[in-house]
DNA sequence: CGAATAGTGTCTCTGAGACATTATAGG
DNA sequence: CCTATAATGTCTCAGAGACACTATTCG
């Protein structure tokens, strides 16, 4: 049986390449991703065509600019997969983008198809799964197929490279409160962390230097501003 | 600018779309993977194009049984990227295939075109970067230009995943002893282990399932022989 | 001064490394 | 009885949770 494989090189099928970028944020303490409200109600993630000359994530960059266009955001590929119909492969190659602070405000501002979209994740710690999505207001709502296991895949590879990476801080603007961090922690863990033993961790890893500025407009003790350091790890 | 990509659906380019895989395991305690011997006297990962039909991982499994011979293998997609050329744009999507035991002995017993290498990482823990490839003997190899990231990337991704999920069992026959499953951790990461905390930690998850059998053929006490049970984490 | 949150000191508990000791096979 | 390795008991230390306490800003 291999033996027909063997000695002549194989051509590649040609295929139509995607790529879905899922924009994902966190807004009032939980994880959001902004999805394309399409033509037939059903609501999905920006994907659009790989283009001449393109890399995989330029590509990813221009549509999510397109679709949704949140300014700055850290891409990262999440994974690829095939879709096999009679005669014609499709590809698909999903991306997530983590956008930083409100930076969802002034897509959603400008009016159109998009739509924020809660993501509730229903299994603990690494087990992974599919996801619920619902609306601010606590809505369930419907994804186009296969959506669902997307946003499971990216929030479990959230999840197991938050306390080794910087993906972390890719949700935070550029100064941010350790609070803020830990508010950001504990959206992509689901869970509540305890507060000196987070400070503590954070602090030891080096990743961090207080800027010796202070939060404004709050109405008690202002925290203080941190930057993101660290060169290690992606 | 952003108007320019909305409204009207974008068409996906056509492209090649190839599958490399790497066939990996644990030869002598040391990370080692197969490597086919090209015409051109580079040794390049086993490779070849998706056909019509088929989804990502099954033409993963043809192309490494076509290629690499070698039996049963756990396949784990890696990443995938994109190589832009003027006009045709060819993606390439990268598999890890972990083979349990000794499985590499049959195809290379096979003769031909294969060759083993052993890989070497330079860096420490989840810093990530590029392999060193040499002979079993220690001479070193040179590969394909990219080939030795996608190694890089292989190593990086069983690091992470080693203690949280089931990717070491991959790796071991279906019954060993618990100092296999040592030997396959030590070499992964690249440290050596104590054996009384592995021992600890390995039996505390649950995962494993004493068979009361023992292995055979050594000279001195003979040790438990394990299976693995957990269907979690995959 | 009161309210609310920032930031810290301390106790405890758990998990892992180090090390020594016991157990069991073959020769 | 010797050797080599399996398997385990114990001590110690580091990291994290729990909790209380102090510090600082606004009104």
């Amino acid at each position: 049986m291999q033996d027909m494989f063997k000695g002549a090189p194989m051509s590649s099928l040609p295929a139509e390449v995607d790529i879905a970028v899922i924009p994902m944020s966190i807004v009032d303490g939980v994880p959001a991703v902004l999805l394309a409200n399409g033509a037939g109600a059903e609501l999905a993630l920006p994907t659009g065509g790989l283009m001449a000359g393109e890399t995989l994530e330029s590509a990813a960059l221009r549509i999510l600019q397109a679709q949704a266009p949140v300014g700055a955001a850290y891409l990262e590929q999440l994974y690829s997969f095939a879709t096999p119909a009679a005669g014609r492969t499709a590809i698909t190659i999903a991306y997530v983008a983590l956008v930083p602070g409100d930076g969802f405000a002034a897509p959603l501002r400008g009016g159109e198809q998009l739509v924020l979209v809660e993501v509730g994740v229903p299994w603990a710690g690494e087990a992974g799964g599919r996801v619920d999505v619902c609306t601010p207001g606590g809505e369930p709502l419907a994804l186009v197929a296969g959506d669902a296991d997307i946003l499971g895949q990216a929030m479990l590879r959230l999840r197991g490279k938050l306390d080794y990476s910087g993906v972390g801080f890719a949700l935070l603007p550029g100064r941010f409160t350790l609070r803020q961090l830990q508010d950001v922690h504990e959206a992509i863990l689901g869970v509540r962390l305890n507060k000196p033993a987070f400070r503590r961790r954070m602090l030891d890893k080096g990743w961090l230097e207080a800027t010796g500025e202070r939060e404004t407009g709050a109405s008690f003790r202002p925290a203080e501003l941190y930057r993101f350091l660290a060169p290690k790890g992606a």
